[in-house]
This record gives C-alpha cells, structure tokens and sequence, in this order.
DNA sequence: AATGATTAGTCCAGCACATGGACTAATCAA
DNA sequence: TTGATTAGTCCATGTGCTGGACTAATCATT
C-alpha cells in the first residue's frame, strides 16, 4: 500500500500543472503554448498562465528558432508553415537556474555546474589524497570549493538551486525523512557519518535542501542525462574502483531500494565455493573483477599496483594479465546476465575503472550477454562504454538537483 | 524523465483527495471524520463531503465498533475517552465491491473473489489437465467459472468490478497500452497468445478492464495481502514448479519492470559452466532447483516422477534425494544473495512447489541467507515460507483488483 | 439536573484555478 | 484587399477546497 502521500489543493493542482507544461518543453525543446496545450491536455488559457509563471521564475523563455527537437520535418503538427498566425515558440532557458554536483573520492574532490540545459557551465577537480583525512576536514574544504563554484555560476547569471553530493560508499537513507548516513567508505575509511549535519556545517545553504547519494549511482545517471545511456532504455551502469558499483536506471529514474542500497552487484556470486570476500560469502564478484582483484590475478605482469600498470601490461600483450581481464570479463557478465533477468533490463553501461579495460573486458561480457537472456527475450541486451570521464559522479549529482528543479519548478516559484 | 502524465483538473484534484481520505481508512481500519481529516491534512468539510461519496459508492460505512487498526490503546490520538462528541467512525465496507481472480495451471483452473476487507468470500477450483488444451477452450471454461463466480458474489450481495488472470509463463506487457501478450508457458506449451482477446471473448465484461499477470507475480503480492508477507518489508516470493517463477514486492508494490519480464531468478547463474540450460545459458538455478531437476538429481530413489514421490524419498530419508534438495538449497540461496544485493530486499518467502519442501529447504537457503548479504547491511534477510494454497495466484489477482479499487475508488464513482 | 468545557460534524461565504467561448492578432492564399 | 486559418488573451462560469461560524453530543463539575 502506498504510503500517505499529499493532499491536492488548488496550488497543488497548479504545482501539477506547472511541471507538466515544463515537462512537456522540456521533452520537445521548443513549442508554442497552442502545442503545449495539446500536449498536455490543458487548454490554451491555462497553458499561457502557466507559461507565465515559468517564464517569470526563469524556467522558460521565448525562443524563436524553429528547433522543435521533434525533428527535422516535425512530423508532429503544423510546424510553422501554412495559414494561420504563427507561435511564439517558449524552450528551457538556461540562463538563470543551475545545479551544484559535488563529489569525493580517494584521490580528491570535484564538481560540476549544470544549467537547465543540462549543459556544463563550470567544472573543477582539486587532487588531493583523502584517505586519510577526516570528514570534517574534507567537508570544509568542499564548502570552500563549493563557494567557488557558486561564484563562477553568479559570474554567469546562474543561481544554484541546491546542490547533491557524490559520496564513494554505502549511503543508506533511513526513514522517509530523508536523513542520509554513509555507512561505510572503505575508499576513504569513514564509517557512520553523518553527509547533512557536514554539509549543513560547512557549506551554504540553497533553496533546495542537500541531496547525498552514491557516487555509483550519480555516475549511472550522469549517464542517462548526457552520455551513452541517453538512447537506452532501463540500463545498469558498473562501474570499478576498489570495490565493484552500480546504479540502476529504471523507467528513466535512479532505482535506489528501500534502503538506498540497491545495485551490489559487487557481491553477487559467481563462483560457488570461490575466494572468501571481506562481505562474509565466498565467490563474490568483487574477488575476480574488481580492480584490485585484476591486479591481484594478473600477478608479476604488472609492474607496480595501479590500474595504469595494468593498462600497459593488457596493451604489451601479457597473457596473465590477459587471462586477469578475460576472466573478470566473463564473472562480470555471468552477473549481469542475472541482474538482467532479474530487473528486466535492456542494456550495460560499463563505466568507472572499467572504461581503459574496456577493449579487453567488452569480448567476455558481451559473450554472456548474447548467451544468457537472449533466449527469454526478444534481442540481446545492449553494451555500452561510457565516455563521461572522472566527472561522471558530480556531474550526475548537478543533473540530480536540475532533474529534481524541471520536475517540480514550484520548488522555487 | 516522467513521462507525460495526466493534468489535474478540480476533478482530478477530487480523485486524489478521494482516494487519499480512503486510503487514510484502510490503514487504520476505523477512523472519524475528524482523525481522517488530521490523518491527510484536508479540512473536516472536505474529509465530511468525501466520505460522504465513498459511503454513498459503498466504499466505506458507518462503524461503531472502536476497533482502531493502531492497536489497542491507540497512542495516536483521542480514542474516545474524554470529553466532547464522540465521532462517528468509518470502516472499509466490505458488503458492496469485490475483485475476481482466475488462474490457468496446468492441472486446472481456480478462481477466487475476494471483497474490499481482503477477506474470501467464494472460490472455486476446476480440476482438469490444461497441457494438452488449446487456449480457446481453455478460456470458454474459465468463462464458465468465471459467470459461477459471479453469481456466487452476487448472492452475497458483491458487485465485482474488474477480474484479474494469473498465467503460468512470461506476460509481456509490450507498450504502454496495457495490452499485453503471453509470450511463452511452458507447462501450457501455449506461446505468443493474447489474453486480452480471449478474455474479451469468454468473460462478461466488468467496469475495469482486466488485467494479465504472471501467477508468480500473483502469488507474491497474495502473499502480501494476506499471507506471510503483510509484515514483511521488501521481499522475493520464489517458488518452484517445472520453472522457477519469482515475484518481488518492493516499496508495498509489485515491481515488473518495463517489460513485465523482472523476477527471472530461474536464469541466474549458479555454476559457471555448469548443465547446459533451455535459455542458451549455463548454470542456470532452474537446472538445479526446479521441482524437476530435484527429480532428475534425486535418481533411483524417487518411485515416479512428482513431486509426492519427492517428498516420500524425503521423508523416508532417502540420502541421494535430500543431497539433491540440499543442492538446490544451496543454489536457491546463492541466487537469493544476488537478488537481494540487487535490489536492496529484506526478506524472501518461499512457495509454490517449495512449500513442502521447506523442511529439507529452509537450512541451506538460511545459511546462504546469513553469510551473504549479512556484513553489508544490518541483519539478515528474514526467511518465511508461504502458508496460502493453491489458491495463492487466484487470490492475489483478486486482491490485485481490490487493491487497484481502494487505490482509486474514482473508477467506479 | 444544570452548566461549562470540549470535541465532532455541518453550513456557508470566499477563493483559487481550470474551462470554454468570444475576441483580437498575425500570418498565408487568392 | 479580403477571407481563411491558427495563436494567444480576456472574461464569465463552474468546481472543489478552505476557514470560520454554528449545531450536536458527550464528560466533568457544581
């Protein structure tokens, strides 16, 4: 049974409303008010009312380009040409509304600036070793690059409605409150801390309450927002640093589980009676594919520990490295095949630290997706690479705040 | 990105507060107009006006007993003691609207009508082998025992509002129509068959349109409405017959995925190069904990092929038999550890062929449960095992009706 | 028994917002 | 220039929620 939700008053009915005329300008990039009331079932006055009160709050503007993102012809409707008086074409406008997206990792912080569009308007990284700094610390050094951030937005015009942080862990959301916790780090060797009482410390409040969330999980949908997994249906997007992560996209949205830990792929088993793993179980995925274990089974043909050396040694043609990747290659596909027919997914974004390895771990993957769920279903699952690069978690989480804005512009009407 | 949904217009804002103040109800069983109007932040005119027009549908009726669903003592609010006029509470009627479930099987039809308490008012089972039967005859005789149904309701005084079938294979719900067609049933051997039209063929129409499920899907949210699953917070029904079928409940809802096609845990990989499956995939769990491959890996010591003659072998401690069960165990338990990684599940309910081989079951599929997952999240998953019958299926595409009702009483008003 | 305190439920004026038809505006075709 | 056609705005109307006033029913106190 669904939890209580809101009662609807009239503002409610207008908040509904309102974000439907902007969904619908954001879904077809320019429309006259005539085609968004179609669109949306409203009619044409309460369509223009709503356009108002959008183009007052900054959400839209006039655009006069015949850019319907339709398509060229617009098979849709009239589009422009024959009798009649001509629209006034409204489109998002990115001139005035940003998002802030802020990520931590092991080897430093970055963030990311999105307007409306979707489109970047700053980004910047600060390299610095956190695993052995304590959160408050790096929190206020966040708050100062955050500031900075908000500067070059306000240098622009662009005003942050909120912001949301990437964190490298477990981020369980207990309560419907909304109260995060990370649970555990390991990257960083934070257990128990507590994102919003940091965040409310050390950097500036917005309008929009903070959001926190898995660095995994902003990946997957920075994907879905500007990357490879635009085009996609529902998609699981792996990534691999220390451990082995992944973001569910579903129906379009992040799909988190009760908890906020959904997407462990990391422990799903592939070999019975395999390596013990820190979890508890034996023959844990994270024990044949993630970067370490690679490192760990490519042995003496790696120079030094790094993911670089294991790059140069898959590229000098090393068999045992080869076998490594290969036979990673093909645990993380047996996974995949499971998480596949367990969600019913379309495709795999393969991201993080499997990008570089790609052209050696795409064959095996690919290899079990064509075999494992093909057979139930129509076609096999589609597999991607992504190509955002180390920004992918904060880009995601600035698309997060500005998903969240287009979805409900009467958050700061 | 949502897609678009529907605009609220003052009669949209009416559907939702309607089914918000009846929601309010069925949660706590008994409630004032008063409590229900604190209960969903409407006004008491509103709240007095809504109930006014779901007593007059027949959702709701008057209910003097003091029976609050908060439980005795009801620390919510007043609860009748004191002083001031004592409200006159409403309760869920049960007298006026039911939901009507059918399930094909392969050994016959059931049926079940359930009214808007969640409790049985008629059901019926039709013993007969469906393997060798062409849909089309299939569906005449559960037109049959649908109009029995039927009748048996309306004896009662039960109007049903919409049916709901449960079928023993994969529904593809193909589109967002709702149409929908039944891909494969393999102990049916029907393929690529539309429900939709046989039903409109067979059965008398009702005011909802019917709806097509998987009987696994079905028996996990009957498992939720009135079986071991109502405490229980996320969770897979997994339960065995010549496939494995599994259901998830995750948020208090079914989740199907896009296509309908989520739950496959049959196709999860359980030994990397283990037997060849049906799919195209090895090592599927289906080889190794279907009801028929228990009988396959149990040998000489089961007398014929069923599942009686497994439970005998079982219960007369046949050693090849219960190592067969034991394996299966095992590997349910593997698979289980990947499900619940994935999805961020609390707990797993076993039914359907399981059922009676929880004895020999649950050990392993426990021990699976405690090591796996257990280190990452707080405790382990919990392990039920289903106490509804064969009726599970047809009783949960009832209740599936049921709930649809309560979810939007607008349908019928 | 009468009175006051307290809470439940209804009545009614007011208001917010969507609707639909009428009206003005801007374009193309003849 | 005129008519046809479509876009956008104006205004009267209607629906449904709100909030305060009012009536109803009970307990506690005198």
């Amino acid at each position: 049974m669904a939890q209580a939700s809101e009662p609807v008053r009239h503002t409610g009915m207008r908040e509904h409303n309102l974000s439907l005329v902007l969904g619908a300008i954001v879904r077809h990039g320019s429309v006259t008010r005539a085609r968004a009331a179609e669109l949306t079932g409203l009619t044409k006055t309460t369509v223009s009312g709503l356009v108002a009160a959008l183009t007052e709050a900054g959400f839209v503007a006039p655009a006069d380009a015949r850019a319907d993102a339709d398509g060229p012809g617009a098979r849709g409707e009239r589009s422009g040409r024959g009798p009649g008086r001509p629209g006034a074409p409204v489109a998002v406008s990115g001139a005035r509304h940003a998002g802030l997206g802020l990520a931590v990792d092991a080897d430093g912080l970055s963030a990311f600036v999105l307007d409306l569009h979707g489109t970047a308007r700053a980004h910047e990284v600060v390299v610095r070793d956190n695993r052995t700094r304590a959160p408050d610390a790096v929190a206020a050094e966040l708050g100062d690059l955050a500031r900075r951030m908000l500067d070059r937005a306000g240098a622009q015009g662009l005003t942050a409605a909120g912001l949301a942080l990437a964190l490298p862990g477990l981020v369980d959301r207990r309560g419907g409150d909304g109260r995060t916790v990370l649970r555990f780090a390991p990257n960083l060797g934070w257990r128990n801390v507590a994102p919003d009482a940091l965040l409310a410390a050390h950097l500036p409040p917005l309008r929009l309450p903070p959001e926190t969330g898995n660095e995994a999980n902003f990946a997957a949908l920075a994907e879905r927002w500007s990357g490879v997994g635009a085009g996609l249906g529902d998609y699981i997007h792996v990534s691999a640093e220390v451990g082995i992560g992944a973001g569910l996209i579903i129906g379009g949205e992040l799909f988190r589980g009760t908890h906020g830990l959904a997407g462990e792929l990391g422990h799903c088993l592939v070999e019975p009676d395999g390596a013990l793993c820190g979890c508890g179980s034996r023959g844990c995925l994270e024990q044949y594919a993630s970067i370490d274990a690679m490192l760990r089974a490519a042995g003496s043909d790696v120079a030094e520990p790094t993911a670089a050396a294991l790059l140069a040694a898959l590229t000098a043609g090393r068999p045992t490295a080869l076998a490594a990747v290969e036979r990673a290659g093909r645990a993380v596909g047996a996974a995949l095949v499971s998480a596949i027919n367990l969600l019913d997914l379309d495709a795999v974004v393969l991201g993080g630290g499997y990008v570089p390895l790609a052209p050696w771990l795409s064959g095996p993957v690919r290899d079990a997706l064509a075999r494992g769920p093909g057979r139930l279903r129509g076609t096999a699952p589609h597999l991607a690479v992504s190509t955002l690069g180390r920004y992918a978690p904060a880009r995601g989480a600035a698309g997060s705040v500005v998903r969240r804005l287009l979805a409900d512009p009467a958050l700061v009407i």
